[in-house]
DNA sequence: CTCTCCCT
């Protein structure tokens, strides 16, 4: 241990935290900084009956850490180094380092925000970033500026900038430790073409098998690569010493283990693993590594509340740590599946989780700790707020803040539950009912991987897999189809949830454990403590709970049926099950697993739910509203009462009486949709309209009568005149002429009719209409005859506005069109006039026009 | 024939 590079550091890194109160450690890995870091500052002045706690991201390394501590002081974990993580704790009272995985860190944060007796907090593995480190560090940050000025913190990561991180911590010191692997080369081999990937990496594999020795480390994104690679180099010829071995979090111990064993003499071993090779388990006798470059990832998307899962290109820094698989024990290769131009566009690092994933459970944590801005504290990255804000929507819904945002009793449950926020939930109100261990088991089968294989997962009722694994647990024979591994896990889980859920449960047996709202509960009261102590996981199983306590997990994912194995969510979104499932009969259902489209999801686990028990269950949440509507059937306005849960409506009544204004609204909402056409727009009315836009042309404080601003003001105009009309028919009486004329004042009116009147009354007695169609041109169609004697042309609006005169023949056709009469007379009369003489000979033509009679006669004169 | 990985 003491040639470890780490040692060459430990002193630089002892001596800064006799001064500092943070630091960061960079360390690749190899460097032995896990287990050689904490116990150094054991003899510290400072830390003198203190303690120090370090955080790893998973349970295996917290446990082999303090397993290695504790050897290389001569004694058994719990002395001096123990441990703690969930349902396995090793400490007693001389325990000075205790190694904790990630959601205990966070539970002592919340239970002591001081830290007690802790005098050195450790972040190791840092880079990773998880969600729980990153808030880990921000309310130790806090709990730091506030209650302990004496706690340091130390930040230890491999390849994490860590200048950002110090300046994050305030500048602190960084030490920078070299790392202790062997060199790899690495070969940029991009794919020729646009191969399918599993072709593209098995092309590879038997490259790497000719051009080098010793085993090869392939990663794929996922299961279904791995597979198919798998099926792909099986097929082409391999050597007969070359065995595959996939590696995936799903397989089975042993078959991850036959993966993780070093080869048997002879034999050259293939593995094919996903990002689990990269950090979590390290592979015997790999030499050589072949990176695809992809990576599965979960990304939660705020818009649907779903989860899904992408694949992704890694990041740099994952990349780095995937060729450092190739050189633990002797120099190495790294084939990478893209270009060095490629390359240079790789993100830096992996996005951090806090930005990509469900909120929910951060804002239960950050309202326990008594914040609802994420902005109170300082984070290294900020959670986004659509997330962090669906996140606490989501924990109103449960009961578990109030409508301030602040934590409920129930709230402070749920948090000490430690599952995810729904589950709490369900299982608290599993609590009360009686069926807490039903529950258990759906948490676990919720939390786990689906136990049905093959054909048997298009069935999507959980009730099945519930059936399944009640018969696991007596040691009956199931079908086919079931992954007795998987089953095995989810019973595991849930006795664990029952453990942890009967804590809680007495704890806070004493005070109500659920919402200020919970309505009362017919069936079992709340279970004294004495009862919990009778629950186990024999207690009788009721099946037909499923659905209901299902609800409370997701009440937002109620569904009602609107046709074949189609169903409408409560939270408003559609979604549907693959055809043929009897659950597709049911009227109510709970959708518990539902993908991510954006038009219909697609269920994949659910339960029926009775009306009875959702009536009885969720009636808090279900509201009676009455509402005036449009009905585009019979085209008029009609009311209804609806009873809602969400956007779920479970019965509809059209009774109620809307009053006036209410139908006045919808009528008015309808109009400005459909357009002012559904109105009766007369000739006359048009024509007043249009004279009333020459007005508004001329004058500024006249209305303006486009269809935009008479729709945005049929409130002021039309309103008054909607009295007792409930349809489009109706709307035919509409006196929509005086509904013109009330947008004018006294004034206004007397005005419209001097200057843009109907008719003009022209020479010849005859009262002429006007044609305001272009309201800044209005015409007047006049006979030629009618005119004699007028020397000037029209005006209208105040003398301002000429008419265009369209001159007519006795027949009323179109002669001549002006808008300067008199010097028409002096002129183009003439002209005129020959032509008129020819085809009307017997009418009067005069040579002196000014002069002569006007007439409206259309027989010539005798 | 949907399913990266961890953790309270």
């Amino acid at each position: 241990m003491d040639n470890l590079p780490i040692m060459q550091v430990l002193p630089e890194l002892i001596h800064i935290l006799r001064s500092s109160r943070a630091a960061v450690l960079i360390a690749e890995p190899g460097a032995g900084k896990t287990t050689a870091t904490p116990p150094a500052f054991l003899n510290e002045p400072w830390l003198e009956g203190k303690s120090i706690l370090m955080l790893e991201p998973r349970r295996l390394a917290a446990r082999s850490a303090a397993v290695f501590m504790s050897a290389a002081l001569g004694e058994s974990v719990g002395q001096t180094v123990g441990y703690r993580m969930r349902m396995d704790t090793k400490v007693s009272k001389n325990t000075r380092i205790v190694v904790v995985t990630e959601g205990v860190l966070t539970r002592m944060l919340q239970s002591d925000p001081s830290l007690g007796d802790v005098g050195l907090l450790i972040f190791d593995e840092f880079h990773e970033r998880s969600l729980h480190a990153d808030l880990g560090l921000a309310l130790a940050l806090e709990a730091q500026s506030v209650l302990r000025e004496d706690l340091r913190i130390l930040i230890m990561s491999a390849t994490l900038d860590g200048d950002r991180v110090s300046d994050f911590l305030g500048g602190v010191p960084v030490v920078d430790c070299p790392g202790r692997t062997y060199p790899v080369e690495t070969i940029y081999a991009p794919a020729s073409g646009n191969l399918p990937l599993e072709k593209q990496a098995s092309a590879a594999v038997r490259r790497a098998l000719a051009e080098q020795s010793g085993d090869i480390l392939l990663f794929l994104p996922g299961e279904r690569e791995i597979r198919r690679t798998q099926r792909e180099l099986e097929l082409s010829m391999l050597p007969d010493s070359t065995v595959l071995r996939p590696l995936y979090g799903q397989l089975s111990q042993e078959l991850q283990n036959s993966a993780v064993a070093a080869a048997v003499q002879g034999q050259r071993k293939v593995v094919l693993a996903t990002s689990i090779a990269e950090t979590s388990l390290t592979i015997q006798g790999v030499s050589t590594v072949i990176d695809t470059g992809l990576r599965r990832t979960q990304v939660f998307s705020p818009r649907t509340g779903m989860p899904r899962l992408e694949t992704v290109p890694v990041s740099k820094a994952s990349a780095d740590q995937r060729r450092g698989r190739a050189g633990r024990t002797a120099p190495g290769v790294c084939y990478r599946l893209w270009s060095q131009e490629e390359h240079h566009r790789l993100p830096e690092d992996n996005v951090p989780e806090i930005m990509e994933t469900d909120l929910a459970q951060l804002a239960l944590e950050l309202a326990v700790w008594g914040v609802r801005d994420p902005a109170a504290l300082q984070w290294l990255d900020a959670p986004p707020a659509a997330p962090f804000a669906q996140g606490a929507a989501l924990l109103r819904q449960l009961g578990a803040l109030d409508a301030r945002g602040a934590i409920t009793p129930h709230g402070r449950s749920m948090a000490a539950l430690g599952a995810h926020p729904r589950v709490a939930h369900m299982l608290l109100r599993a609590l009360e009912l009686g069926a807490a261990p039903l529950a258990c088991r759906l948490a676990a089968l919720l939390g786990e991987r689906d136990p049905f294989r093959g054909p048997a997962t298009l069935d999507c009722d959980l009730t099945l897999r519930v059936e399944s694994l009640l018969r696991y647990e007596h040691s009956a024979a199931d079908a086919g189809g079931v992954d007795p591994a998987a089953l095995r896990v989810i019973q595991r889980e849930s006795r664990n949830f029952l453990q942890q859920l009967l804590t809680v449960g007495s704890a806070t047996a004493t005070h109500p454990l659920s919402s200020p709202e919970r309505h009362s509960l017919s069936s079992p009261e709340r279970q004294s403590p004495s009862t919990l102590d009778r629950l186990s996981m024999s207690s009788p199983v009721d099946l037909s709970l499923i659905g209901l306590l299902l609800s409370f997990a997701y009440p937002d994912r109620i569904g009602q049926k609107r046709g074949e194995g189609a169903f409408v969510l409560s939270g408003g979104r559609g979604a549907a099950m693959s055809k043929g499932q009897p659950l597709e009969r049911s009227h109510y259902i709970v959708a518990a697993a539902v993908d991510d489209k954006v038009t219909q999801g697609k269920i994949m686990l659910a339960a029926a739910l009775e009306e009875t028990q959702l009536l009885e269950y969720h009636a808090d949440n279900i509201t009676e509203a009455a509402e005036v509507y449009w009905d585009p059937e019979s085209s008029s306005v009609k009311a209804r009462s609806r009873t809602m849960l969400g956007s779920l409506v479970l019965k509809e009544t059209s009774h109620n009486r809307p009053t006036p204004e209410e139908i006045e609204e919808v009528l008015l909402k309808v109009i400005a949709e459909k357009g002012l056409d559904v109105l009766p727009w007369e000739k006359g009315v048009q024509q007043l309209r249009q004279r009333m836009m020459f007005m508004h042309a001329l004058r500024k404080d006249w209305p303006e009568m486009s269809d935009e601003a008479l729709i945005g003001s049929l409130d002021m105009w039309l309103k008054p005149f909607l009295q007792g009309m409930r349809s489009l028919r109706d709307l035919n009486r509409v006196p929509l002429s005086r509904a013109l004329e009330g947008m004018l004042n006294w004034n206004q009116r007397q005005m419209l009719d001097k200057e843009a009147p109907t008719h003009i009354t022209v020479p010849s007695g005859s009262r002429v209409p006007v044609d305001y169609e272009n309201p800044s041109a209005p015409v007047l169609a006049v006979r030629l005859q009618e005119m004699f004697g007028q020397v000037n042309t029209p005006m209208l609006g105040g003398g301002r506005i000429a008419v265009v005169l369209h001159l007519l023949s006795p027949a009323r056709r179109p002669m001549q069109v002006t808008s300067d009469l008199a010097s028409f007379w002096r002129s183009t009369y003439f002209e005129v006039k020959k032509d008129l003489k020819g085809r009307y000979p017997k009418h009067y033509w005069p040579d002196d026009p000014l002069q002569a009679i006007p007439t409206n006669r259309t027989r010539p004169v005798k």
